[in-house]
DNA sequence: TAAGATACTGAACACTATGTTTATAAGGAG
DNA sequence: CTCCTTATAAACATAGTGTTCAGTATCTTA
């Protein structure tokens, strides 16, 4: 990539980061990433359409990050054959990676506004609810095998949040035993 | 009520609804608003200060229907002296109140942008697991109590919203089977 | 039903942000 | 060094926001 286009994102990924800590994403203009970042107007429509645009890209660049390895992982292994429990190495490298990214995942998650950051993370959770549910599709209570698997993709959210407003102080492990008990116990 | 007031604020919720059904939150401009239920701009801001501000005030009001016979209810029982299962009529109660807005409460909650709306949903729901889990404060899995009373509430809106996308098809009565279901398994 | 209070209207206005265009300058790759 | 790409600044059209005000319509109640 183009050393000055490396510089050019870096600024404004670095500004956005700032501002999205600071204020409420809906409050952030294009301006103020302007200012912030020191790149030319012109500059910044050559990269991105608008803010949104901007905030989908980065949130792709997250879950890139976020779930490199287990897509690794998910090569060489293969889950179809085991219980859910063997997600558990999964999950909790995949909370170690959301930790890497702290600041920002933090400042967009907890910033009212715009969903497009949770609908992009959801995509990729629902890709281990899919998985696991269509290779387990034995319902063994009342609950519909959709709804399941929306249950199971929201509340790793929710723990998520959880872990984030108690400023990431436990360890991605207790989170993941979190996560396992509450799927367990939808499950039985 | 002023007769015209009341005409003027029912125009603009009418609108609204409209709107918020055909396009998203976040795309709708108060330019629209007036225009859809021809009223004034000076009338509008006569009445809400920005956008959000009408968001909230339908948000408020929408809730004050859907939870007024909850509290009621809640008053004439004392919930503290049973166990979740006696919430099972509440609950009920409240999915029919829910289905009563069917429309406006579909727009807001598929619509992508604000989280206004769902906000307001999670303050009065939490009054609920506040109330429960601090008469039963007793820990019988590994979850902090914290995280408990944000998995009852997040769960109660996924299922609400399996219950929108599927066009309300399900019965009240259904869907508090899967809530219960649902919160029973987390307590176990 | 008439008087006074209240609410709505429409037009004008300043302001702020968006997104585009263009000519120019600076930086990188081969 | 030269060509090509990228960044920049300034200007511009456009669109939405929120305020103001004088005039008009409509309610309330006495």
């Amino acid at each position: 990539m183009d050393k000055r286009t490396e510089k050019t994102l870096d600024s404004i990924y670095e500004a956005f980061t700032y501002l999205v800590n600071n204020k409420d994403y809906d409050d952030i203009t294009i301006q103020d990433i302007l200012d912030k970042s020191n790149v030319g107007r012109s500059t910044f429509y050559c990269h991105f359409k608008t803010k949104n645009d901007l905030l989908l890209k980065i949130s792709q660049d997250i879950f890139d990050h976020v779930f490199s390895h287990s897509l690794q992982e998910e090569k060489s292994h293969d889950f179809s054959k085991d219980n859910f429990f063997d997600y558990k190495h999964l999950i909790t490298h995949i909370l170690y990676h959301i930790k890497d990214e702290k600041e920002l995942i933090k400042g967009i998650l907890l910033s009212k506004g715009n969903n497009l950051f949770l609908d992009e993370f959801k995509k990729h959770l629902y890709k281990f609810s899919n998985q696991y549910y269509n290779n387990y599709p034995y319902n063994n209570n009342i609950i519909p095998l959709e709804l399941k698997k929306a249950l199971l993709v929201d509340n790793f959210i929710v723990i998520l949040k959880y872990w984030i407003d108690d400023d990431f102080n436990e360890t991605p492990e207790k989170l993941t035993e979190y996560f396992i008990s509450a799927f367990y116990d939808i499950n039985k």
